[in-house]
DNA sequence: CGCGTTTGACCAGCGC
DNA sequence: GCGCTGGTCAAACGCG
């Protein structure tokens, strides 16, 4: 930091020398930047250098010898490097002057040598980043392969729950280099589908074949499959974009899918936020708005025009009872490339998704059917979760399967829209207040970061407040529970990883982890979607709009799943 | 003028 | 078959 100025000058110095013919050719060749690098780096070895031989030499008729450049040069840097020290200075030069031209090829020499090693040290650090990069890359897939070993293992205990997250496994074959070898994950896609017979959300799972489409394939359009799995009705949407969408592929999970077009898997999130607005990295645009019976607040329906025929869409509503609760439901998958933010989200409410539609929902068992799920089981294996025990859901007569993540309640069991029972046994009321589900409680540091996923862009009004600042400060955290998120699209696993790493970031910044934050698995009815997440509009729309800048105040600190 | 929102109309699914 | 509801379309409108 200090040295920069001097650097700077030592360049402009010496970049005067090479005009005025003092250096020789050997130093012009190695171009300006170099030169100039080799230069800085020269003049600070160069005084250290002086430094040690202070007070052997002591002569002081530099100046009368040296030309007037080299006056020059040594004035720049005597004014920084040595605070004014003149005779210090005086003394470097003197040395130089001893000998003057074995003096000058020696200086040339390190000169050169210092850019050499300028360069070699950009190099070096340019691939200690990449890396660093690879290193994180494979940690990450290590970790989601071991997570998927662990279903494997549950499922192989459970014969009947078969069912495999496709999408996990997809995406991992996607983002990990080794993913190659996986026989055994093979072999279990290879059962997955052959058993699409059964009653199988394959909506979800054609999906998540879409999600790893899009992962092979940046912008292809095959997530028109999400689309046709989306729409519940596809001749619906004639002249819609997901019409245009191709057939899907001759697999049979997709032909399942269409067998089964009303099971598609949406992902609900719900957030306290007095905000019109959340930030999910997405681009959407509102192409309706219905009064939904029940709810005195309008819903909102946006679509994502990140992509001219993105299939995902999401709705946006307060809930009736909490109208600070925004309710925010995806569906469908991106396809098109996504900003980090969105990916994350993307990544998210797709694992969620796909975990929902994976296990045997279809049952609507309930309680039964989701301990019966591998999620579950993750949670149960995870001995960093004490408290997800139990995973539960009443039966909900949801036309599509939910998957709600709730973030309204706050830490010490004070819920928003639903009460938590002690430790953080959830009892989670959807907004529309039908089914009461036992949720699994977890522990979360406060504010939850998966409710900073969510941290709104805009403010109807007034300067961001303390909450914001706090948010920016957990900023750190966030990055790491979200990056472990969109790491992997098992959404249970991911935030198990998200979890584990938020409580040891918590410890790690000595901020107060309070256990009132859950994470269940709760029957909604009110909301779901899949895909990617942004921006909730809200009854007021246009105030909403228009606002923008504030930092809403987002209570949510604890975060509980439903699934319908 | 382009883009996004609003809003009434239309369509399909579902229950009775 | 009818009505209700959710979801979408598209013309009208507003804003920058």
């Amino acid at each position: 930091m200090e040295t920069r100025p001097e650097r700077h000058r030592h360049d402009h110095v010496h970049e005067q020398e090479a005009q005025e013919g003092e250096e020789d050719a050997a130093v012009m060749e190695h171009g300006a930047l170099s030169l100039q690098r080799g230069a800085a780096l020269f003049g600070r070895r160069h005084d250290e250098e002086a430094g040690r031989r202070r007070g052997e030499i002591r002569e002081v008729d530099f100046f009368s010898r040296d030309s007037g450049a080299r006056g020059q040069d040594d004035g720049e840097g005597r004014g920084v490097t040595r605070g004014g020290r003149d005779d210090v200075n005086i003394e470097l030069d003197l040395l130089t002057t001893a000998s003057a031209g074995e003096e000058m090829m020696a200086v040339k020499n390190q000169k050169i040598e210092a850019s050499a090693v300028e360069v070699e040290l950009r190099r070096v650090v340019e691939e200690n980043r990449r890396l660093c990069g690879m290193l994180e890359e494979l940690t990450r897939s290590y970790g989601a392969l071991y997570q998927q070993l662990l279903q494997v293992t549950q499922h192989r205990q459970h014969p009947a729950d078969l069912m495999i997250n496709r999408s996990s496994l997809a995406h991992t074959h996607l983002t990990t280099a080794a993913s190659h070898n996986t026989s055994s994950t093979r072999q279990l896609l290879e059962a997955r589908a052959s058993s699409t017979t059964t009653a199988q959300p394959h909506a979800v799972v054609a999906g998540v074949e879409d999600e790893a489409s899009d992962g092979a394939g940046e912008a292809s359009p095959s997530l028109s499959n999400g689309g046709n799995n989306n729409d519940d009705a596809d001749g619906k949407r004639k002249a819609s974009p997901d019409a245009m969408a191709p057939p899907p592929r001759e697999n049979g999970l997709q032909a399942a899918a269409s067998e089964l077009p009303g099971r598609k898997a949406r992902v609900s999130v719900r957030a306290r936020s007095e905000a019109p607005m959340i930030s999910d990295g997405c681009q959407w645009r509102k192409y309706g708005q219905k009064m939904a019976k029940g709810n005195p607040c309008p819903r909102a329906y946006y679509r994502c025009t990140m992509a001219v025929a993105c299939p995902v869409r999401k709705q946006v509503q307060r809930c009736a009872e909490d109208r600070t609760i925004l309710v925010t439901t995806y569906e469908g998958h991106h396809n098109h490339p996504l900003p980090p933010a969105a990916t994350t989200m993307a990544n998210t409410t797709s694992a969620a998704a796909a975990m929902l539609l994976s296990g045997p929902a279809t049952s609507r068992d309930g309680a039964a059917a989701l301990l019966g799920h591998p999620a579950a089981a993750l949670f149960h294996h995870s001995s960093s979760i004490p408290y997800a025990s139990t995973m539960a859901t009443l039966s909900a007569s949801a036309p599509f399967p939910t998957i709600t993540l709730d973030l309204t309640q706050a830490p010490g069991g004070v819920a928003g829209s639903g009460g938590l029972l002690p430790h953080g046994l959830g009892l989670h009321r959807p907004p529309g207040g039908i089914h009461p589900v036992v949720a699994p409680a977890m522990p979360f540091p406060a504010p939850s970061p998966l409710a900073s996923m969510f941290l709104p862009q805009r403010a109807p009004t007034g300067p961001p407040t303390p909450t914001g600042l706090v948010a920016r400060q957990q900023q750190s955290v966030m990055e790491t529970v979200t990056a472990a998120i969109a790491a992997d699209p098992n959404f249970t696993t991911a935030l198990a990883a998200a979890i584990s790493s938020v409580m040891a970031g918590a410890a790690h910044q000595a901020q107060p982890t309070p256990r009132g934050n859950n994470v269940g698995i709760a029957g909604d009815q009110a909301s779901g979607s899949a895909g990617a997440a942004t921006a909730g509009p809200t009854p007021t729309a246009a105030g909403a709009r228009a606002a923008s800048g504030g930092s809403p105040r987002f209570a949510t600190q604890s975060c509980t799943m439903s699934t319908t």
